[in-house]
DNA sequence: CGTTTCGATCGAATCGATTCGATGCTATCG
DNA sequence: CGATAGCATCGAATCGATTCGATCGAAACG
């Protein structure tokens, strides 16, 4: 026995097992990968090596180095807590997910706040419709790394997936001035893309909709808003919300006040979310949610192969539910 | 001019960077990451080169080689859609990603049934209560990735972090039993640690409970197993369930069905998150969520730093709410 | 029987940094 | 004034694979 080369402490290596096996790094390699043929003798005296000393195949840094690829791809969120507790955003985000792992991608969460430079992401998804700043976007582009925008602001080199925002909300006010209504209040989101188009549609039909104020997306946060709108004297027939978990806290304030709803108020959300606490169906328009989470994921996927991609315009349809009405003679 | 080098389309190299400003590669890189004094002067040329030449600083998958780190950890969960349904997860997750994010660390969602064999994780953190066996562990333990397990399955080489499951169900029964509730049925999750010694701390008090099914955490799937139980035959002045939103499942078809809460029946939940939704605080066992994310992060990045971890149990807190009351003699 | 082809294998270059040890140089000390 | 630090810089080794081009022997070809 001659002095071993390698200290056992060390984790193995390709080269460890090259050698256990009697063959040269590049045989080795192949026998893992697959990439050339390898006869099936050696195959399994490689892997038969490998397995002796414990081997447990290919270190993928060293891999990621190779292919300059590191097979993540990061999904910037906002706070956690918050993006998540927005049921719409979970269909969407799964839909990411799957298709990235059908890619043999992962996917990295990329909290608010936290520039995560230094992190090798083969491509950034930007999914905050609240802010439109963002302090990692300069060093993306710096680094090359494609970046897929889904509702948010125009940023240089980047793809864009977009909802029909202004079609569905124009068509939601329509259904409500064919009902009767002639005074409508808007609660909102916070200044941001959709909110922007939304509101544009829906002043496409009311050009002098009130504004209740924005508000998160947040049942507890709405039901305050309404409430304290209501209190200073806020009068409308029908309340237009940019979420459907908004409208379930306009829902539930109307009751608490003794409103009926739809008799005397009408209230309509956005999203097409479910909301099986309430009794209800609210009057949304339905978002292909999954969709776009399906869309976005390809076009960063495509943008990684470094394919064309054209950004994406997915269609809305309004969904009538039981949260609307005829406008009563009395409001 | 000489020809050059370097073809242009290709990205700039440290190397690259150095020979433009006229300094060795290894002072270019100690320029970037401050590791050993370099003089202001040769720094700011090192910049100046770098901004000329487009480069964006270290490549981070060369970086990662070296250190022989990734810095992702992997945080394996169930489906992502129903994972993050259930609003116990989300704070939870919430203080896993704080707490790496601190470290600088980047949180990797392993969604089930993808193997995500081929990423370079730190470290892996298994939080889906539901399923016991898993695809990758073998090839982690392989890899050496040390893992952190919460609420799981014992395996060996993981640290655990739990929580007081069965000392906080044993108190809810005693305190319906206090209440003087005999007649008591559970709702169940779907077998796994966690449910095996909530369940073991309600038979410490009710041998006898009544069992009428497990279901997942979810509003209208608890909603339907309570009700087809009612439907049978089922009797009990008191459900206790293994979560808020099943509880609040519970309340609701009891109400459907008529009955008042807490006046014909007791429900108490799990978990102690909000359901504002509901006009009435569950009778519960409070989790510190916020603090079991913590403590899995930090045990996460002590692993990865090679330190001894001791296992983590956390507290549990009973509060009690208004779904809870004294047992009717009718019932 | 000489030559072309093909499959298996190998050696060496490469991916893009970090870091150890050595070197030269200028202050500090006795 | 000579020895000793101490700082800035550099060259070379290293992390652990993948892959291109070359080599070699055997089979297929004219």
């Amino acid at each position: 026995m001659s002095g071993p080369t390698r200290s056992p402490a060390r984790n193995p290596t390709l080269a460890d097992v090259a050698a256990a096996a009697g063959v040269s790094l590049s045989t080795a390699s192949l026998a893992f990968s697959g990439n050339k043929p390898v006869s099936e003798e050696t195959r399994e005296r490689v892997l038969a090596a490998a397995g002796a000393l414990g081997y447990a195949g290919p270190n993928p840094l060293a891999r990621n180095l190779r292919r300059g690829r590191s097979g993540v791809v990061g999904v910037a969120v906002g706070r956690l807590s918050t993006a998540f507790r927005d049921p719409a955003a979970l269909p969407m985000l799964d839909a990411v997910s799957e298709v990235l792992d059908a890619a043999g991608l992962g996917l990295l969460l990329m909290p608010e706040g936290d520039e995560h430079a230094g992190l090798p992401l083969d491509a950034v998804i930007y999914d905050i419709c609240g802010s439109e700043t963002w302090g990692a976007y300069d060093d993306l582009v710096a680094r090359g790394v494609p970046l897929v925008v889904v509702e948010g602001p125009a940023w240089a080199g980047a793809t864009y997936v977009d909802v029909e925002h202004r079609r569905g909300a124009a068509e939601v006010a329509r259904h409500l001035h064919d009902l009767g209504h002639r005074r409508v209040a808007t609660l909102t989101l916070e200044a941001s893309h959709p909110q922007r188009e939304r509101e544009a549609g829906l002043r496409d039909v009311y050009p002098d909709a009130e504004l209740v104020g924005p508000c998160a997306s947040d049942l507890v946060a709405a039901q305050r808003m309404v409430g304290a709108w209501w209190d200073g004297g806020g009068e409308a027939s029908a309340v237009v919300c940019q979420s459907d978990v908004q409208a379930a806290g306009v829902v539930l304030e109307a009751r608490r006040r003794g409103l009926d709803v739809p008799g005397d108020l009408s209230v309509a959300g956005f999203d097409g979310v479910a909301t099986p606490w309430l009794d209800l169906e609210l009057t949304t328009v339905v978002q292909p949610l999954a969709e776009k989470g399906r869309a976005t994921a390809r076009a960063a996927l495509s943008r990684i192969a470094g394919e064309p991609v054209d950004d994406v315009l997915l269609p809305v349809r309004m969904r009538v539910g039981g949260s609307t009405g005829p406008a009563s003679h009395a409001t």
